[in-house]
DNA sequence: TGTATTAGTGAAAATATATTCAGTATTAAA
DNA sequence: TTTAATACTGAATATATTTTCACTAATACA
């Protein structure tokens, strides 16, 4: 076991924090983290957020409820219920595409919706212009989603990420551009790769 | 003065919990709020907390740090600081912009800027379809931003609110549409309104 | 002229909360 | 087989935090 995994008591012990802190809007105390988990030594759970401070995970400063989540902890819990999306940056040709190195930063998502598999992207070129995604918009994919025809997709075709609109057909996908200066591309269906769908689109000019 | 208003002194104690709280993530004890407001006593402080209480601003239970600002108290802040806009529906022709009864619901805007001064509108028809921006996108307008040449911008021309791209001339403005169908729009300097620039831009696709 | 609201001071008491000390038992690694 | 980490118990102590009691003073209201 390396030592920044958690155990499964320490993965209790930070989520019976989060839920309070969510649930009552303030941080819990030492003895309420003790009532929730049945613990009846303060110390019990002490020892386990000096782990989980060790581990990165929690800070706290020695005053009343003055335990807080980290920005490392908050992704385990993030993929459940809350607005951040993670924005990937340079997509390492053929590796699993989910992986942490690509997590550059996280980014607001609309807070009505799911955003348990949905990542954003940051466009480069110029071959979906005329649908009116621009070089630099951001666009957010649901990974999860299944491809319709005609939808805007994020595709892997030969250890390449294009955006193109998707055309099914017999034995091939045909992924179409929306600029008329590109050609479409036609793969088989076993080169191919949808990696999600996209939903949404964020731009800032200045 | 009516029951419901607060003093500047509660404003005060209000706003002090609430910088707390922003900065550092856990709510203030009633000493902290006496160290920033260089009030000696702690009940100088409970005094102005169980007002704040009565007028409905504030919530808490008799636990340490537990102070939690109301909804109500939110809204005083949330023009200032927060990551809400104001989307704006059916603007009245020829009435002033920015009147409570336009606003319809609050969106979120991008954390890291500020949001004083800026609103979101939907937007209708296709003017400015070549510079990427479609019916039924969002965009993000600064009010308090001025135009420069070549931006685009929400201008009132005769109780009518278009988007167009800001060319200002002699005598005149020309409000230039991003689509080959549309002609330019010449309008004398007195008789157009720049509402604002616009500085982001959000797409739904679904 | 009395009464309520606001805006405090100062000290003491009562609680809530965190920390320290002294242990036990299990498991995985070196 | 020692060592470190995990996962606790139980009691006492120290500190943080809130609450209570006893006051003063200015202002607005009726």
């Amino acid at each position: 076991m390396p030592e920044q995994e958690l155990t499964q008591r320490q993965k209790e012990v930070l989520e019976c924090i989060h839920d309070f802190q969510e649930q009552l809007q303030y941080a819990p105390s030492i003895l309420e983290i003790c009532e929730r988990l049945h613990i009846r030594s303060t110390n019990g759970v002490v020892g386990h957020i000096r782990a989980l401070i060790r581990k990165g995970y929690l800070e706290r400063s020695s005053k009343a409820r003055s335990l807080k989540l980290t920005q490392k902890a908050h992704r385990i819990f993030q993929s459940f219920n809350n607005h951040m999306v993670p924005l990937l940056g340079r997509i390492s040709a053929g590796s699993p595409f989910y992986v942490e190195e690509n997590r550059e930063q996280m980014i607001p998502f609309s807070p009505n919706r799911k955003t348990d598999g949905v990542f954003a992207l940051k466009i480069q070129g110029e071959s979906m212009i005329e649908a009116g995604i621009f070089d630099g918009d951001i666009i957010f994919v649901d990974s999860k989603k299944r491809a319709h025809t005609g939808d805007i997709v994020v595709a892997l075709v030969n250890d390449e990420v294009t955006v193109k609109q998707f055309y099914p057909k017999e034995k091939c996908v045909e992924l179409r551009p929306a600029n008329r200066k590109m050609k479409s591309l036609r793969v088989p269906v076993n080169q191919v790769l949808i990696q999600g769908v996209v939903i949404g689109l964020q731009r800032s000019y200045e």
